[in-house]
DNA sequence: AGCACGCCGACT
DNA sequence: GTCGGCGTGCTC
């Protein structure tokens, strides 16, 4: 006799642990740790979907254990290594098991339930209306979320009576696609003889027995075919029928097509520093031995390069491996240098594939037909087996966190898989995390850096404009004479600008000159952006719109004005001063099309315009040798968000636009506008001083006792009710104090910056602690309270590592 | 989550 | 006196 342990789909704190089913006889051969199953669950008994994360065999005897109902697919989904992979993800960031698991899965795996009625005696049931339902069959499916109240109702009365009776449905999503495929049923010689008594004229029946002489004994799908030899599918269906061919229906991949044909690409030469950066990275995924590597290289540096020379030595070797790019830059371009370099042996993880696509991706790299994975952040759950090299590019990013239930940030994956597969993880940036970086001072990370730009071209020079100065002097709030007089330029030359603007829309608010109204978002505590594309007033949170008021709704003024410029007004400014220059806006509102980002970059790329303009999402993936200009416009926005990491953030982002400016033999000019000319991040920007910033920031850390040297933990609720709000928060923040170490400390609670978003109150407070297991015990306690905290539907999330401040 | 048990208000 | 409201607790 066998048990399981199984972890049951019921995302719940009181379930949130494995429970011991029997595996009925007919399974016991066939059950494996981390197969899917599903499971009577609860009074009812209804069907769930479980994962099995434990088989034992049992002495035989009487047990009161409820049964495996059955397998829901013959093979097991997840490994060993995923199942632990998820167990220390589900405890460290307060998550489910179940959520967990399923989360490092394809989406079409993820149970979907049908609840179905049978009738156990027809007859018996009086009510006409329920009778009704009946009429033409015993069993009907039944979702009582969309059911008349009288009727379920009524349902409910011949429940109780046993007139009808409940079944589940656990339904699997998770589809291979098949095909028709034909392989040959007879010999060569006897092919030769059929092809022999054919009609003269039946040229496309000798062509199709000619093909067929020679096809290899696996099946071809019938598609193929057809295009290949240009006969029709007729054909086919006789040749089966007169035993020419076998049929049958085949699995094929849905494979994500690309655009563009993929040219093979060689290995670049690598410098010097380039060079042994691969070297001591290869060293180590030779010697099987778990290193991190943070890779720190400045903008241009050829960290790309590195990386591909890496997973090919780590290929040569018989090892996998992964690497992630945030999802912005995973565009066609950098698929195609990955898939030119690798060829097949790569899967491509990324949000634009359907769930089909995928699904089949996912089982190619279960299947092991993939060695090398590139994806954005999830793609870290990829099924490889014997990874040997993990890289995770521009590491600092705040993407790689999933902020959402259930949270994780991909680097702490990365760094957990490396250790259990004796891998190497190579953290690349040109501006890395604090927290990363102080790592490599410790000496838990080795630190590597390219300090060259790879094709030896230097490294932009940069201008800090001060505009208090510059708009005393009377000039245009948007460009400084300095900015404009280089934009003119460049035009004439013929060569490319950038321009940076953190703030989409026409105007970043409505104010009304008379009383000062400024129209708000009706669900958020924010002001609403305006949009002259939509003609709509926008709140970027919710997505509340209204239309642009021509008058002031409290005191009817016509003197409502806007104040703030974004991307839109900045795009009309430029058409206005610089008629001849042809202007791409990319922001949000205009790349919200699938392929958009990719074909306005290709075509920024191809010279069909002379200006960028846009939002943050510019700094990154581009990397075109006639940008000779960058300018940002306004580099205070990220510096004034109530973040403290704010400053890192600013920094980054500069540093990354500036980045852009000059590449091969064109040197590049940045000019950076802003209220804060003095400020250090922006400073620092300038001079692409990472190492400076780091120090700088450090000691502002060490005295305000920020991460890196403490780590840090938000726990934010939320209610409709603003008092509620407030109360559960005091209470907690009052609970939690008692049982914090003496070095921690909690900060608030506080109401949000943003005190109210989609009709929520949130308060939030942080702590900040070294090592408290007090602490961790505790928030487990909170966890079970939460649960409850959700019947009074107040929401208490609990954020480990919080990037989010909001 | 979903289902059952259990203890109070408005109906035959 | 019963039907049914949803508060509380449990699910191998």
């Amino acid at each position: 006799m066998k048990q399981a342990a199984v972890i049951v789909d019921v995302p719940t704190m009181q379930t949130n642990q494995p429970y011991t089913y029997l595996v009925p006889e007919s399974l016991e051969q066939l059950i494996e740790i981390g197969m899917r199953v599903t499971v009577p669950f609860g009074r009812g008994n209804r069907l769930v979907q479980g994962f099995v994360t434990e088989v034992q065999s049992i002495e035989p005897s009487e047990t009161n254990l409820k049964s495996i109902e059955e397998l829901i697919e013959p093979t097991a989904v997840l490994n060993t290594e995923l199942l632990a992979l998820g167990a220390w993800l589900a405890n460290r960031n307060f998550a489910f098991k179940i959520s967990v698991l399923q989360m490092m899965l394809p989406n079409v795996m993820r149970a979907k339930y049908t609840k179905t009625l049978q009738a156990l005696n027809i007859d018996a049931i009086e009510d006409p209306q329920v009778k009704q339902l009946f009429i033409d069959r015993n069993t009907i499916t039944f979702d009582s979320e969309n059911v008349p109240v009288e009727l379920l109702a009524n349902v409910q009365r011949a429940l109780r009576l046993n007139q009808l009776q409940i079944g589940y449905i656990v339904g699997n999503r998770a589809k291979e696609k098949l095909v028709l495929a034909i392989k040959p049923a007879l010999s060569a010689s006897e092919y030769d003889q059929i092809r022999q008594g054919l009609r003269s004229t039946a040229h496309k029946q000798a062509h199709l027995l000619t093909y067929l002489m020679t096809m290899s004994n696996e099946y071809l799908p019938q598609a193929e075919l057809i295009k290949l030899l240009g006969i029709d599918a007729g054909l086919i269906t006789r040749a089966a029928k007169n035993g020419w061919v076998e049929q049958a229906k085949i699995e094929v991949y849905r494979l994500p097509k690309l655009t563009g044909t993929i040219e093979t690409t060689q290995a670049l030469k690598l410098n010097s520093e380039q060079l042994q950066a691969y070297q001591a990275i290869t060293e180590t995924v030779i010697a099987k031995q778990n290193e991190t590597f943070l890779l720190e290289g400045i903008t241009g540096s050829g960290k790309t390069e590195v990386y591909l020379q890496a997973i090919a030595e780590t290929l040569a070797i018989g090892r996998t491996a992964l690497m992630l790019v945030p999802e912005i830059t995973l565009t066609p371009q950098m698929v195609r240098r990955v898939q030119g370099r690798f060829g097949a042996q790569v899967a491509v993880m990324h949000s634009g594939l359907s769930d089909g696509e995928r699904y089949d991706e996912w089982r190619r790299i279960k299947r092991g037909e993939v060695k090398v994975v590139v994806g954005a952040r999830s793609a870290i759950f990829a099924p490889l087996e014997n990874i040997g090299l993990i890289i995770i590019d521009e590491e600092h990013e705040g993407s790689y966190k999933q902020d959402e239930n259930p949270r994780y940030h991909a680097r702490d994956v990365a760094i957990w898989r490396a250790e259990y597969h004796h891998a190497t993880v190579v953290l690349g940036s040109a501006t890395p995390s604090l927290e990363s970086r102080a790592r490599a001072q410790k000496g838990r990370y080795k630190l590597l850096k390219l300090t060259k730009r790879a094709q030896n071209s230097s490294l932009p020079t940069a201008t800090i404009v001060d505009m208090r100065e510059a708009l005393q002097n009377g000039s245009n709030e948007l460009f400084s004479p300095l900015l404009a007089e280089k934009l003119v330029d460049r035009l004439k030359k013929s060569e490319q600008s950038v321009l940076l603007l953190n703030r989409r829309g026409y105007a970043n608010f409505l104010m009304c000159r008379d009383c000062g109204y400024v129209p708000k978002c009706k669900n958020c505590d924010l002001a609403l952006t305006m949009h002259t594309d939509t003609g709509r007033m926008e709140c970027h949170y919710c997505g509340y719109s209204e239309p642009i008021p021509n008058k002031c709704v409290q005191c009817g003024s016509e003197r409502i004005r806007p104040y703030g410029a974004g991307t839109q007004k900045v795009e009309q400014v430029l058409h206005k001063e610089f008629p001849q220059a042809r202007i791409m806006r990319m922001d949000v509102d205009t790349t919200r099309r699938k392929g958009s980002v990719d074909q306005m970059l290709t075509d920024f790329g191809e010279k069909k315009a002379d200006i960028l303009l846009g939002t943050q999402m510019i700094a990154k993936g581009l990397d075109f040798p006639d940008i000779t200009l960058v300018g940002v416009l306004n580099a205070d926005t990220s510096l004034s968000v109530p973040d403290f990491r704010a400053s890192e953030r600013t920094f980054q982002l500069l540093t990354q636009v500036a980045g852009r400016a000059g590449r091969a033999d064109k040197q590049g000019e940045v000019v950076i506008q802003t209220f804060n000319p003095e400020h250090y991040a922006i400073q620092l920007a300038s001079q692409q001083n990472f190492e400076a910033f780091y120090e700088t920031e450090m000691r502002l850390r060490h005295t305000w006792q920020y991460s890196p040297y403490f780590y840090t933990l938000q726990i934010k609720i939320a209610h409709e009710d603003q008092a509620v709000a407030a109360k559960i928060a005091y209470q907690t923040a009052n609970w939690l104090k008692q049982k914090l170490a003496i070095d921690s400390t909690l900060l608030g609670p506080a109401a949000g910056a943003v005190s109210r978003l989609k009709n929520k109150y949130y308060y939030r407070m942080l702590i900040k602690f070294k090592n408290d297991d007090g602490l961790e015990m505790a928030l487990k306690e909170l966890m079970l309270a939460a649960q409850r905290l959700q019947k009074q539907k107040v929401i208490l999330t609990i954020d480990r590592d919080p990037n989010n401040f909001i």
